[in-house]
DNA sequence: CTGGATCCCTTGGGATACTG
DNA sequence: CAGTATCCCAAGGGATCCAG
């Protein structure tokens, strides 16, 4: 339990896994993107309910402050996410789905699916391909 | 199957309707893309059976040969279709799914499904906070 | 008909630095 | 902590022209 038993409750929502779009994973692989490069890694991050700025760029690894902050205003302006600014110092913002924002979870869960049971043909197919253009000569 | 009485049968195919990525067709601003701008609207205008290049150039309105053949190329790579030259004159190349691109149609229906419940939620979102944005008094 | 070759422009998005 | 402000670069993709 990370602090209290006030505010929003979400002291007990499990830490974000920093891993969760390691570079390594097959799924950052994925080639289904929903609007732009970050907006459905973010409905993961929030899809165990509200998260704040800070703690979104910890898995969300390389995403730079500028870029983190466009994809959320651009998913507050297409509803599918909510700001909650509290006034406190130091300052805090909350990031909440909304139901229209939750509606998008199924086709992550679709494309991860897709993802595991057929990226790596995908992956090999391309390899080959790979080898053909480097004019490698066909293994033995 | 359609079978051949000469080459591919392609010809009980119903042509594929010009206005299926209309810029005004809800669908086209889907906010879910496979891999890149185009992959997606292929893999539907082939679902049907295999199609020619020129053929692919009709509803696809808008795409430069050049991107499409970019993006042609990069699906064969990625053995979601095969290219099938046939040594006529003038010259003949058919492009077909393969099984591993047939996957992508189940997610491509669910994307679909998701915009046409979804999508005009959003939409007017977007349109609120653009009249927001402009400065415009709210409307009466 | 099927593209390849060029040119070019927009845009996503990364790096860095700086405020309330 | 939660962003904003600049600068900048690579890449996607459009237009146009050309070739087998």
């Amino acid at each position: 339990m990370t602090d209290a038993t006030d505010r929003t409750d979400r002291s007990r929502l499990a830490p974000l896994d920093p891993d969760m779009f390691d570079p390594l994973c097959p799924s950052s692989e994925m080639p289904f993107r929903v609007g732009d490069k970050w907006t459905g890694m973010v409905v993961r991050c929030l899809e165990g309910g509200p998260r704040r700025f800070t703690e979104l760029r910890v898995p969300l690894r390389g995403v730079t402050p500028k870029v983190l902050s466009e994809t959320l205003r651009a998913m507050e302006r297409d509803g599918l996410l909510t700001r909650t600014p509290y006034d406190e110092n130091p300052p805090r913002v909350e990031y909440a789905l909304t139901p229209l924002g939750r509606t998008l979870i199924p086709l992550l869960d679709a494309a991860r699916a897709w993802s595991e049971i057929h990226l790596p043909h995908l992956l090999a197919a391309r390899r080959v391909h790979e080898r053909h253009a480097s004019g490698a000569a066909p293994v033995a």
